[in-house]
DNA sequence: CCTTGTGGTTACCAATGGGAACCAGGTGTG
DNA sequence: CACACCTGGTTCCCATTGGTAACCACAAGG
């Protein structure tokens, strides 16, 4: 018994093995959405994102780069120029999950607040 | 110079102590994302929800819990009854985030196909 | 000659997450 | 009566993950 919300049978996401659910665990990660918002922009290369993405790792960036990549969201293109120069840029299929991103980037932008709102207090009930 | 592709500024998300980057970096995340869906079918014991999600631990269920009940996603009932039974319910803001969150469901499934044929091309492509 | 910048990889360490034990108390079972 | 099991957790320990920093090769620039 599934009894989706709204839509009817969704597929079962909440078995383990389920090869959607491991997608949306990639998906659903930190890096990936700013990665992939990031260059939904336009091309970057390597240190342009790590310098636009504040707080990344270059062990993080590069392995969730390969990981996109392999999951063709994105693509590399490596240019044997002078200090060799390696440009991302995203897929048609990675323009379509930002766009099924952007909800959820606006909902945090809008409803931020009234989070904040909640978490005082919870933590004066708390606290208390 | 933020330049975001479609309706202009955005905040800046990319900023490592932006509010809105730290709810963000909660609200995507794997647990949070199975919680908050399987949650807007309807309020769930503790146990229970234990059950439907597959792989999850009791540690990171109660932990996962306590955090989107403190962001003021979902409600925790206690009612003492002869084994102390615990209900989560989703409340309105939960609702809204799991109506923004869809979309990116739905992406992961019906582009999970195009996402697994990638990967075997990037596979075959290093294997050699 | 030494630093800077290119795009990484690797080694080491801190933090996070999973597995299992434990808790408290009532209930069913032998 | 004793023992295991259900409720919803917490805590301990270990494995995996992620961050930090060093190193790589090579070329330009001071």
């Amino acid at each position: 018994m599934v009894t989706a919300s709204s839509g009817g049978e969704r597929g079962n996401v909440y078995a383990a093995d389920c090869p959607t659910r491991l997608l949306l665990d990639r998906i659903a990660d930190k890096w990936t959405v700013l990665l992939l918002t990031t260059l939904s922009d336009g091309p970057m290369r390597f240190n342009a994102l790590k310098r636009r993405i504040e707080g990344v790792s270059q062990k993080m960036l590069s392995q969730t780069l390969r990981q996109i990549e392999r999951d063709g969201l994105v693509t590399r293109r490596v240019e044997p120029s002078v200090p060799v120069s390696v440009t991302y840029t995203i897929t048609p299929l990675g323009q379509g999950l930002v766009q099924a991103l952007r909800p959820m980037i606006d909902w945090a932008e809008t409803r931020m607040s009234e989070v904040a709102v909640a978490q005082s207090a919870y933590d004066q009930a708390r606290g208390d």
